[in-house]
RNA sequence: GGGCCUAUAGCUCAGCUCUGGUUAGAGCGCGCGCCUGAUAAGCGCGAGGUCAGUGGUUCGAGUCCACUUAGGCCCA
């Protein structure tokens, strides 16, 4: 405008960085990663923790058969938190992420290219394929696990395929076979017929299925034996079912032994049934109103013989505790090799196992009538024959949720079959599981603890082999003298050697001759002939073996790991096998602290999942947002509940990471002419706002270190971002401007504030260093950096000089008066007598005596906090009223334009504009610094 | 059906256990305004809540108890 008016702008300190506003993380963050490889960032926090304490992660491994979704990311980036918290902490914390690389998916997806080819190829070029299909998901999802910035030994992963991998699998099977705990049994299983396998309960899920609903005639063979029925036969027994296919293998009706009975007639039928459900048995079957002819317990139809309803031969009445009265009628049909409580009944009763059924699903020689019928489609065939035969009461149909196949997805079958088990009681290796939860391991959230206790107490025998390839080969000879099946700890130390060279493949290519010990000899028969069988290890097994296949044999780790931390579902999955394998082989759980996350949901808090199409791709996010921003949420969540995630979500953190990089902008801007080695300010020289900063700072430091070692990390979150927006930017940074841009650049008072806001730069990069591990890096080396990276420094400690809990107090009041002061300043701006603060002059009048002396006392520190060029405080008459009176009550505020002129350098008004003659448009302290400068 | 968990402003979280006690807080978003020396920034003000519902204990319940509803994980 006025050529005569000296450039005063050029005069000021204004913010000056070449740190971004914009942070383009999608292309800047693969830039950083490149980096850190370059300058070996990996190898130098490792070197670093040489001789350091350790605290070790231990990765669960993810199963390696697909790119990586938002839950992976949680895990993963949970874990690399801890890892780096840990880090800057002093720990040494090497992490080895893991992939777990067997099992039936990965065979099933082999299978599905081959198509009809299937049973062309062997084991060993199905295994071959397996490998290369787990090998190729191993690189992919190492390359989007590294682009989170996840850290770690990508190069030295875990593999639960590797040869020395399954070493310690092996040496985990010896440990629980020379121990006792594994045995040979004849149970019932979930068998999927289409895979003609064994099926973990892991592999199981249920859905809506249609089943025939029956009830069925057992022709009562000697009602004179129970004395309650004497001479009143002919009778029945009438039973409920839902799997009429079981039917051809029952031998027994179970009954409750403590339960009413009742013998009732219907037209000229007489039918036991329990009193109970007499009623509901009546309605469901369409049956007329029934007479109840005696009444008795249980116990005392034990004995009783009925003739078997397909079959040349007699069920018997057996008592059970597992009978129920919410459906049915009280009596049970039983089929041993049918069902787990059938099973144990069976046993006590010494009942054989009989399963017509064979591994195709369909029916066997035992059950001629239907042989090679699979039993899913003989279901209405059997109906038909039990109405012809006169034994079907009625035939209904009704849907429930059913166990499926969670691969096949067909309906499962009980089955009991030839398999290894744990015996988890053997040796009392559940008691001292349940002790080891209870005591040595503690469980984040605590009601983890619960669940897994309430498991382990209640869960079956650990069924170890599968019918399948993809897996590590259970070293069972069977011995053709004796045909028996055998599985010793010599072979399993000789397969071993074997594997350690050749892998576990070497089972399937080598000659059995290889696998025999010198002079072994079958235990049973003295035999020495021997045939290979080829059960694989359930996949739990194999993950479940980490501890010794990983902890043990990995430099840098040991075993019990500080921590495994995976999702709430592992429990019952990697927790619970770990904790087996690790009791039955060490005497001792694997981790000590236990931490667990929730599952993901949708914007609408429903669960994410492929099949509802409401999944959000961490990838997607990572290339749009940046990683940062992933992490940012991450954190932003209390993930020991489910956390949601939505493009709105997305959006609200994109807002807080813009806000949080813009102040340490802000802090970078106004430390460009700083140089913390010269220019640094000793604490206690600082002025009282710097050091209420710091006093804050120390705070927030505090209590986010508090919100770490809880692993609370949605705290941090919230704590760095309000610090941010309510003690930096609305306050302590705005307060600054006017010293920081308008004072001698080498002025004390500015030189202090520039050393707390690179106290607080230095912390605040540090600090949220494990949540953002690139922009952290970032700004970190816009700063001074001491370090290579900031992932080499030290999590902030605070000194003692920054506490003061006066000051922080003293400041509550006085921020607490300036926000009553804010609303009048807002009317006059409203009402156009001011623009923005500095337009106006504050007065400020006080009716409570006390008050009114703090707030003169501190009148130019409540002017500076205002950012008003004038403040004045007056005493008033005390406020009526017996209680004492608000803030708001006691203070009456007064704010009109401020007197004098603006000074145009730092446009501050005061009526000493106009007195330099050399400056006349400025104000005292302005004319002198630009003296100065000149 | 069983075990464990969750429910506070549109969203993300405090407050809830040890210790029940005046008008339930924050940030984001939203509305209105200011600034233009953090500028695809920054500041201020404001509107938003039957603390999932019902019943109970209590002088008093977001907080304790029971049940219900909705959702999640694990099992049957």
């Amino acid at each position: 405008m006025s050529t005569e008016t000296p450039n005063y702008k050029d005069t000021l300190t204004i913010t000056r960085t070449d740190f971004a506003q914009k942070a383009k993380l999608a292309s800047s963050e693969p830039e950083r990663l490149a980096h850190w490889r370059e300058i070996g960032l990996e190898a130098r926090i490792e070197k670093k923790s040489e001789g350091r304490p350790k605290y070790v992660l231990h990765d669960g491994p993810p199963y390696a058969n697909g790119d990586i979704h938002l839950g992976h990311a949680l895990n993963k980036v949970l874990k690399d938190i801890v890892v780096r918290y840990k880090t800057m902490r002093g720990f040494a914390t090497r992490f080895v992420p893991g992939f777990d690389c067997h099992g039936l998916p990965i065979e099933q997806k082999v299978i599905e290219t081959l198509g009809k080819d299937e049973k062309e190829h062997s084991q060993i070029e199905i295994r071959k394929l397996c490998h290369e299909y787990a090998t190729r998901y191993i690189g992919l999802q190492t390359e989007q696990f590294q682009r989170l910035g996840v850290g770690g030994a990508w190069d030295a992963p875990y593999l639960t395929l590797d040869p020395a991998y399954e070493v310690g699998i092996l040496k985990a099977l010896r440990a629980m076979v020379a121990r006792g705990s594994v045995y040979r049994g004849f149970k019932p299983v979930y068998w999927d017929a289409r895979f003609r396998t064994a099926l973990a309960e892991a592999e199981i899920e249920y859905e809506e299925h249609t089943s025939p609903s029956i009830y069925v005639r057992f022709p009562v063979l000697n009602p004179d034996d129970c004395a309650p029925l004497q001479g009143r036969g002919p009778l029945n027994i009438v039973i409920w079912t839902t799997t009429p296919w079981t039917l051809p293998g029952n031998l027994a009706v179970t009954v409750h032994p403590d339960f009413q009975y009742v013998l009732i007639q219907v037209g000229d039928e007489k039918t036991v049934v329990a009193e109970a459900l007499v009623e509901s048995f009546r309605a469901d079957a369409g049956l007329d109103a029934p007479t109840v002819l005696a009444k008795f317990r249980g116990t005392e139809l034990e004995g009783l013989r009925c003739s078997h309803p397909l079959l040349p031969k007699e069920s018997v009445v057996i008592l059970g505790h597992h009978v129920t009265l919410d459906q049915g009628t009280g009596c049970v049909h039983t089929a041993p090799g049918h069902g787990q409580e059938d099973y144990e009944i069976g046993l006590k009763y010494g009942l054989p196992i009989f399963v017509p059924v064979d591994e195709k699903g369909c029916f066997n020689e035992l059950y001629p009538d239907m042989q090679g019928e699979y039993v899913f489609k003989a279901n209405p065939k059997i109906v038909d024959l039990l109405r012809d035969k006169g034994l079907l009461v009625h035939v209904g149909q009704i849907t429930h949720q059913y166990p499926y196949s969670w691969r096949s997805h067909q309906p499962v079958l009980v089955r009991a079959t030839d398999q290894w088990f744990m015996d988890i009681d053997h040796d009392d290796i559940r008691k001292k599981s349940l002790d080891a939860i209870d005591g040595a391991v503690q469980w984040v959230p605590s009601w983890g603890r619960d669940r897994i206790y309430n498991m382990m107490a209640n869960r079956p025998h650990w069924c170890l082999s599968r019918q399948r390839s993809w897996g590590v080969p259970i070293p069972v000879l069977r011995s053709v003298r004796a045909n028996q099946s055998i599985l010793a700890v010599e072979v399993i130390d000789r397969f071993t050697e074997l594997v350690a060279e050749h892998g576990t493949d070497c089972w399937f290519t080598m000659p059995v001759e290889a696998f025999v010990p010198e002079g072994f000899q079958c235990p049973v028969s003295g035999g020495t002939e021997f045939e290979k069988e080829y059960d694989i290890l359930d996949v739990w097994y194999d993950s479940g073996s980490s501890h010794i296949a990983v902890l043990e044999q990995t430099a840098g780790l040991e075993s019990p790991a500080d921590l495994y931390l995976e999702g709430s579902d592992q429990h019952r999955g990697w927790f619970m096998s770990s904790l087996l394998t690790s009791m039955a082989a060490r005497d001792r759980a694997p981790y000590k602290t236990v931490l667990t996350h929730g599952f993901l949901l949708d914007g609408k808090g429903e669960a994410m999942s492929k099949s509802k199409g409401n999944t959000i791709s961490p990838l997607d996010i990572v290339n749009r947002l940046g990683a940062d921003v992933l992490r940012l949420w991450v954190v932003s969540e209390d993930y020991r509940n489910d956390v949601a995630a939505s493009d709105a979500i997305f959006k609200q953190i994109e807002e807080a990471y813009r806000r949080i990089r813009n102040t340490i902008r802000f802090a970078l801007g106004n430390l460009s002419d700083f140089d913390p080695e010269k220019d640094s300010i000793p604490p206690a020289e600082r002025s009282e706002i710097d050091r209420w900063a710091l006093a804050e700072l120390a705070e927030l430091i505090d209590r986010v270190t508090q919100a770490y070692e809880t692993f609370e990390f949605h705290r941090i979150y919230h704590l760095v971002h309000q610090f941010c927006v309510n003690t930096l930017s609305a306050l302590y940074f705005d307060i600054l401007k006017d010293r920081l841009y308008c004072s001698a650049p080498d002025d004390a008072v500015r030189r202090a504030s520039q050393s707390t806001i690179w106290d607080i730069f230095r912390s605040l990069t540090a600090m949220l260093a494990p949540v953002m591990p690139f922009t952290s890096d970032e700004a970190y080396m816009h700063g001074h950096p001491l370090e290579a990276s900031v992932h080499l420094e030290d999590f902030p400690v605070v000194p003692d000089a920054w506490r003061d809990a006066d000051l922080r107090e003293k400041w509550r009041q006085l921020l607490a008066a300036r926000e009553v002061v804010m609303r009048p300043l807002e009317t006059a701006r409203r009402d156009k007598i001011i623009g923005k603060s500095l337009d106006a002059a504050v007065v400020v009048r006080c009716g409570d005596a006390k008050l009114a002396a703090f707030l003169s006392e501190n009148a130019d520190l409540l002017r500076d906090v205002l950012i008003v060029s004038k403040c004045t405080v007056e005493s008033a008459p005390p406020t009526a009223g017996d209680a004492p009176p608000s803030l708001e009550e006691a203070l009456c505020v007064e704010a009109t334009k401020a007197p004098g002129d603006k000074c145009i350098r730092c446009w501050t008004f005061s009526e000493e504009v106009g007195s330099d003659s050399e400056h006349p448009q400025l104000c005292r302290r302005c004319a002198d610094v630009v003296r100065r400068l000149s």
